[in-house]
Order: C-alpha cells, then sequence, then structure tokens
DNA sequence: AGCCATGCACCG
DNA sequence: CGGTGCATGGCT
C-alpha cells in the first residue's frame, strides 16, 4: 500500500519548536502472561525500522522542541482514518486551536488533508510550507523528502463517517453521535499494522481531531480502541463491556465463555490483570473485561471518561490509558491529577509531551461531549436521563464519582438532545422579544390607512412603511385627565405647559408618543435645565407631569427634535442621566409613569445597534429595522393603500394571510394573558384593551396607540390636530397590531437603561 | 438486526 | 449480600 511519495515539497528546516513532543509511554518489556497478540502480517512491511529508532525517545518534557521522532521506516503504516473530523464540512469553528499547533490544512471537499510531519519538517508546517504530496491515498506515509524521515499523511476519507472495517462507522467528533468507541481502522488486512505504526507514533487517537495527527509519532505504542466508560462500566460490578468489534479485532480470540486472563499495564506502568471472558447473548457474544474496578478506580475514571486501548509493540503488551470526560481544565481533572499522583489524563493517553500536541486531544474529543453539555456536565444529563428508570444511584459507586451516571452513548446523544432544546428555547425566547420588540417599533405612518377587512376584521392598510418607533404613552395632565382626549390642542397653548416643566438639572426628557398623524411633533427647545427636551403636541400637557425627575429618560418617536439629533447627542446626553433610576416606575407619582425609559433606551441602542445613528425612532420613514428584501413581513407586504379593492374575507393573500395570522396570534396571546393575568388586567385593563379608555385616571396609562383610521391628512409638525376620537383609539373595530397586551409590566429600566446608556457611550455612531 | 447498557435472577 | 451469568430492552 504505501509506495514510494513523491518527494515532499517541504524544506528542510529546523525542527520547530512547538513540534510536538513525543510520546511518553515507554515500551516496557512483554509482559502479558496473555498473549495478545494477533498481528497479521502485514503484506507491505517495507523496511523494518531500526530497534532504535523505533523506540521512542523517552517523553521528555513536554515543552522542549520536539525531539526527535522516530524514524518510522519500519512496515508501512496504513492509513489512519480515525473519528477526525476537520473540514470545510466539519471543522472546528475555532481555528486557532489548531493555528495554536501549526495546523495548516489544505482542505477542500472531500478531503481534508493533514500531515504528520517530523519533527524538522514540522515548523515548516507550521509555517505554511505544506507539500501536498504528503497527501496521498497510499497509506498516507512516506519517507520526508526531506529528511528521510517517516512522515505520515492522511487524508479523511469519509467527512462525517469514518469507515471502520467492520463496523457501522464512527462519526466525527464534531458530527457526531457515536463516537464512544473508536477503532482504528485497519487499512487493510493487516491493520494491526496500521495500528502498530500509529501506536509508535504515540498517536492517540480516537478523538483527536486531525491536530493530533501532525503530532510527531515516537511510539511504538499502537492503539486499538477506545471506550468511554458506561456507569456499569465505571460501577463497582468491575465489568467493562468491550465492545464486540474491538474485542475480537484485538483481544486474544476465546472460545470459551471463561475466556482468559489479559494482563494489561496502564500508564503509570502499573500492570493488571483483567479476565476477558464473554457471555453468551443471543446469538452473539458479549464481551467483558472483568475485574477493571481497581484499575478504573486507581486510575479515577467514573463514567463518561474513556479508556484507551493500544499496544506496545512489538512485545504486543496491551496498554491501558484513559481519558478524562472533561478536559484539564474541568474540575474532573483536577480531580484525577493530584489523585495518586497518576500522570495526567494526556499523560495517561500515553502521547506525551506538548501539551498542545496532545494527542489525546481531550479537547478534541471533548468537543462533543464537552461542548455539548456546557454548563452541566455530560454526565449529569445522562444520569438524569437515566434516572427516569429510577436506577441511577445505582452506579458509580466508584470512588470520588461525584456523578455518577454514565455519559455513554446515551449520554452523548442526550446531551445533545438537551443542547438543543435548550437552544430551541433560546432561540424561541429570542425570537419571542424580537417579535415583541418588532410589533413594538411599528408605529403607523403617518397617512391615513385604507381599511381592508379580513375575517371580519378591520385593518388598517398603510401605503407607506411604518415608523419607527415605541411604546406609546398615554399620559394624563395633571388633572387626570386624558391628553389624547382632549380636543387639539393648540401648539400655542402648550407653551406655558413648557414653562411650567420642572427644572431638574440634566435631565433628558425624551418622550415616546405615537404619532397618529404623522409627524406633528413640536420640540421644546431646551429650555430650563433640561438638557432635551422634545414633546409632542398630541401629549403636549406631559411636560406638567410632575414626577419626572432627574434621571428620568423619556423617549420622544417622531419627535423633530428627536430626528435632528445624531446618536452621538443622544450618547452624549443619555449619560448624563446616569441614575435613571427613579422615576421609573413610581405609578402614581408621575404623570407620565407609564413612559418608559428603557423603552427608549432600548430604541437608542438598537439603532445604535444598527447603525442608524442619524435615524432617531421617529424617523417617519423608517421601515422596522428587520427589512431586508424578500421580507415577508406585513408590512414589506402590504400593497399601496388605496390600491386595489378593499380584501374580502376569504383573501388568500399574503397580506390578508399574514394578518389573519398574526391576528390570532394576537388573540391568543391576549387570551392566554387574561387567564394568567387577569387580575393585573383590571388594573390596568383599559390600557391593554381599549386605548380608548384611558385616560380617565389620573395616571397615565402605558398603552400602545394603535393606528387609527384616521381622516388622514395630518401630516405636517403643524397639524397637532387629533382626533380625540382617533387618538384615543378605540380599539373595538380596529385590531392594533402594535398594541402590546402583555406590555404591562416593564423589564427593569434601570438594567436597559444602564445598558443603553453604555451601548450608546460605546457606539455613539 | 445486532450491539450493548443495564437489570436481575440465581447462587454461594 | 454480593458476585455471576444471562435476559431484556433501548438504541443504532
Amino acid at each position: 500500500m504505501s509506495s514510494p511519495a513523491p518527494p515532499p515539497p517541504v524544506p528542510a528546516k529546523p525542527p520547530a519548536p512547538s513540534a510536538p513532543p513525543p510520546p511518553a509511554v515507554a515500551a516496557p518489556p512483554p509482559v502479558s502472561a496473555t498473549p495478545i497478540s494477533v498481528q497479521p502480517p502485514h503484506p507491505i512491511q517495507p523496511k523494518p525500522p531500526p530497534p532504535q529508532q523505533q523506540q521512542l525517545q523517552a517523553a521528555g518534557p513536554a515543552s522542549g522542541p520536539p525531539p526527535q521522532l522516530l524514524n518510522l521506516v519500519g512496515p508501512q503504516p496504513p492509513v489512519y482514518r480515525g473519528p477526525i473530523c476537520w473540514n470545510s464540512y466539519c471543522k472546528d469553528p475555532d481555528p486557532n486551536s489548531f493555528g495554536r499547533r501549526g495546523w495548516k490544512v489544505r482542505s477542500g471537499p472531500p478531503f481534508s488533508v493533514y500531515a504528520d510531519l517530523c519533527g524538522r519538517c514540522y515548523s515548516q508546517f507550521e509555517q505554511g510550507i505544506y507539500c501536498e504530496t504528503f497527501h496521498s491515498e497510499e497509506g498516507g506515509w512516506r519517507n520526508c523528502e526531506t529528511c528521510g524521515r517517516r512522515v505520515h499523511c492522511g487524508c479523511i476519507v469519509s467527512i462525517h463517517k469514518y469507515q471502520l472495517r467492520d463496523a457501522g462507522g464512527v462519526d466525527c467528533n464534531k458530527c457526531a453521535r457515536n463516537t464512544r468507541t473508536a477503532m482504528y481502522y485497519p487499512q487493510n488486512v493487516s491493520g494491526y499494522n496500521e495500528f502498530q505504526a500509529q501506536m509508535r507514533n504515540g498517536r492517540p487517537r480516537v478523538d483527536a481531531k486531525a491536530r493530533s495527527q501532525l503530532l510527531p509519532r515516537s511510539h511504538s505504542v499502537t492503539p486499538l480502541f477506545e471506550k468511554m466508560l458506561s456507569a456499569s462500566d465505571a460501577g463497582r460490578i468491575g465489568r467493562l463491556v468491550l465492545p464486540k468489534k474491538c474485542a475480537e479485532a484485538y483481544f486474544p480470540a476465546i472460545s470459551q465463555p471463561e475466556g482468559l486472563p489479559l494482563k494489561v499495564q496502564d500508564i503509570s506502568g502499573k500492570e493488571w490483570i483483567f479476565q476477558f471472558r464473554f457471555w453468551p447473548n443471543n446469538n452473539s457474544r458479549m464481551y467483558v473485561l472483568e475485574g477493571v474496578t481497581p484499575c478504573i478506580q486507581s486510575m479515577q475514571l467514573q463514567a463518561g471518561d474513556t479508556v484507551t486501548f493500544s499496544r506496545l509493540d512489538p512485545e504486543g503488551k496491551l496498554v491501558m490509558g484513559f481519558r478524562k470526560a472533561t478536559n484539564l481544565s474541568t474540575e474532573q481533572d483536577q480531580t484525577t491529577k493530584p489523585a495518586n499522583g497518576a500522570p495526567t489524563s494526556s499523560e495517561a493517553n500515553g502521547k506525551v509531551p506538548a501539551p498542545d500536541s496532545s494527542p489525546n486531544a481531550a479537547v478534541a474529543r471533548q468537543n462533543k461531549v464537552n461542548i455539548e453539555s456546557n454548563n452541566s456536565s455530560p454526565v449529569e444529563q445522562a444520569t438524569a436521563k437515566m434516572d427516569k428508570g429510577g436506577s441511577a444511584q445505582k452506579e458509580s459507586p466508584g470512588p470520588g464519582q461525584s456523578s455518577p451516571g454514565a455519559v455513554k452513548r446515551k449520554a452523548t446523544s442526550v446531551g445533545q438532545k438537551i443542547k438543543r432544546l435548550r437552544m430551541d428555547n433560546e432561540e424561541s425566547m429570542e425570537l419571542k422579544i424580537t417579535w415583541e420588540e418588532a410589533q413594538e417599533l411599528l408605529r403607523p405612518p403617518p397617512k391615513a390607512p385604507s381599511i381592508v377587512v379580513v375575517d371580519g376584521h378591520e385593518f388598517e392598510e398603510y401605503e407607506e412603511p411604518p415608523i419607527l418607533g415605541r411604546k406609546t404613552y398615554f399620559v394624563t395632565d395633571q388633572s387626570g385627565a386624558n391628553l389624547n382626549q382632549q380636543s387639539r390642542p393648540n401648539i400655542n397653548n402648550l407653551q406655558p405647559v413648557y414653562k411650567s416643566l420642572p427644572r431638574v438639572p440634566d435631565f433628558i426628557i425624551i418622550i415616546t408618543v405615537q404619532l397618529i398623524n404623522g409627524p406633528s411633533v413640536r420640540t421644546v427647545p431646551n429650555g430650563g435645565n433640561c438638557q432635551l427636551m422634545c414633546l409632542c403636541p398630541l401629549n403636549g400637557p406631559v411636560p406638567t407631569t410632575n414626577g419626572i425627575q432627574k434621571g428620568d429618560l423619556l423617549l420622544l418617536s417622531s419627535c423633530e427634535r428627536a430626528q435632528e439629533m445624531s446618536m452621538e447627542e443622544l450618547a452624549e446626553l443619555i449619560p448624563i442621566k446616569s441614575g435613571l433610576t427613579g422615576a421609573k416606575k413610581s405609578k402614581g407619582k408621575m404623570d407620565v409613569d407609564t413612559i418608559d425609559a428603557s423603552d427608549g433606551l432600548d430604541t437608542l441602542a438598537n439603532l445604535a445597534i444598527l447603525g442608524e445613528g442619524e435615524a432617531i425612532p421617529s424617523q417617519p420613514t423608517t421601515k422596522h429595522p428587520r427589512h431586508r428584501p424578500g421580507c415577508s413581513c406585513i408590512v414589506c407586504i402590504q400593497p399601496p393603500s388605496g390600491k386595489g379593492p378593499k380584501h374580502k374575507q376569504t383573501c388568500t393573500c399574503n397580506v390578508c394571510m399574514t394578518v389573519r395570522r398574526r391576528f390570532r396570534t394576537l388573540m391568543l396571546r391576549r387570551e392566554k394573558r387574561k387567564d394568567t393575568d387577569s387580575p393585573r388586567k383590571k388594573e390596568a385593563g383599559q390600557s391593554s384593551q381599549t386605548v380608548s379608555q384611558s385616560g380617565s385616571g389620573p395616571v397615565a396609562t402605558t398603552a400602545s396607540i394603535s393606528p387609527q383610521k384616521t381622516d388622514g391628512n395630518a401630516d405636517g409638525p403643524e397639524d397637532m390636530a387629533v382626533d380625540h376620537k382617533m387618538t384615543s383609539s378605540p380599539v373595538k373595530n380596529h385590531i392594533d397590531l402594535n398594541i402590546q397586551p402583555d406590555r404591562d409590566d416593564e423589564q427593569s429600566p434601570k438594567a436597559d437603561a444602564a445598558g443603553a446608556t453604555r451601548l450608546l457611550r460605546d457606539n455613539p455612531t
């Protein structure tokens, strides 16, 4: 299989400092009484490497420059096809994780090429000098042209599914579900050679991502297989179930259930004798290693951890390593380490030195488990799941096993599921929020809409896009009268009001109002001590609010002044009122209690985020920020108003369908609210239900103003005239898609405000 | 269909 | 009560 490889273009260079260290596992004299034997002769065995070369250097400190890699001149190692997944389809999202190792991957579906270079060439590799010829289909091994050493290059043939001999396959660590047991795929009949070769390299296998591959190989250790411990494996029963295929492939053949004793050496050099046997199971066999408890315990392994089996050649000695379920930084590791001074997991694997190069690729392997189960340990998750049976506690009697439970495949899948669920939830949450926010942000455009009847409900169809605004608040004047219901205020009459505004230094008032008739907003010159005050004629009296205090922040949507303001200005202003505290919600205190500073800040923040610095919330022409070409929201699909006949109730056009759907959703939510929040509702009922009623109370209510069907012409700023009817915007006959029934409570204004402020500060533009 | 994690009956 | 061997059922 290995044909001579073309000379690699890699120029010789000094060993890279980062070259992976040689494996630490020394090959002791053969110990096993039980011959584990079996090594099918490898058909192609070029030149047996000199013994010395095969010997790996003792494991040196991980740090130093990579020791001389062994010259693996021996039998041609077969291609390694392990559960490595590093390719464009499934690659580590963090390129740095590879970069640290000097990885240079030439990828390109369907192959990702990785190379295992000798120390000398490794540096070149790191420098990006990579010879494609290293990549071969001949087994991946060849002599480095530069230095003549044996180097390996492998290709991932199957991106997601690694072909295992006999096995169905092992999914890659990233996508996978089945990495629990990994078996190194022998390229040919004499797969053992491969293993052997691999072992020599001290490559850890299994999970390691391609990066491990890069590590120079220095051991004569052949990875055989590994297995993630199940609860029962790690339990006190002391039986380790072996994957059938692995047992049959790498362990001595046994014909009797009793099996035979198998001598295994752990990484610390300690030898253990396990009974390798099987149980008839159905028409098959179940292989187990009995008596593993002491060993497991000594290694402080528990369910979820992985044990690895390797063979030391040429003795053929079995070596058992392990990997903790969590990566080194995790708690489990900590636990492990101190313990009997046992080697760290990485050491355990028999790999050696370089922390980076860790063949065990604890990291890689963990990707699957750890990543998936972010917070809660996979084990726990698994346990939890298993608990369903109520028999969870049973397992993990092992010492120091705080978290019993197996991670095994089940765990893995469970973890994934859990994660997925969590993500889904988060996603939906996010969507929900987005939806709400979007709803709040939408304000009807100034121009009067045409009415469309859908399912018996009248909908306003606007010709222009909605105005990006914020929650609408109704305010009352001191007398408690709903200003919105007042007859059209005369702008001139508002003057006095302005003058009577509280003079609180350093406070900004930005009032969020619904401009029903267009930009009929009045900007109140910065007067008094107010940094800025924008008033909407419709809510002119707002300023009279007695409750406004320093620190209050009111956002005025569709405010000319606001429009004139740049984000910078706002940014400057906002910080001023660092103490957005207060006011917020002393409901009875402020007439404008309904004004939610946080909303305003949110809006600003959103704008800031959106980079629409110039466009302040009130921009009448602003579409909601999420509009994009192809957007199918109700706004975007709206046909120009007045064009076309009214839609029939049975109309199935996008608009109608959308409207129906949203209406349904709205109603559902509303009902839901009622059910769950009835008391509150009563309290604020008017606001949430019908705006028209708001105003009677002394306290302003927070209610979204529904787009009114107006007569339509109120566009000029001057045109403050507002039909109070419209102002009150009874919802009776109109569905207010912007209304937020459930929005009676507000999110922590302080927090929001603070966040927004920060945001603005950071992103003034 | 087969594998394997776990349960559990049986036995000492 | 704990170990052993087998059976069961989930999962791939």
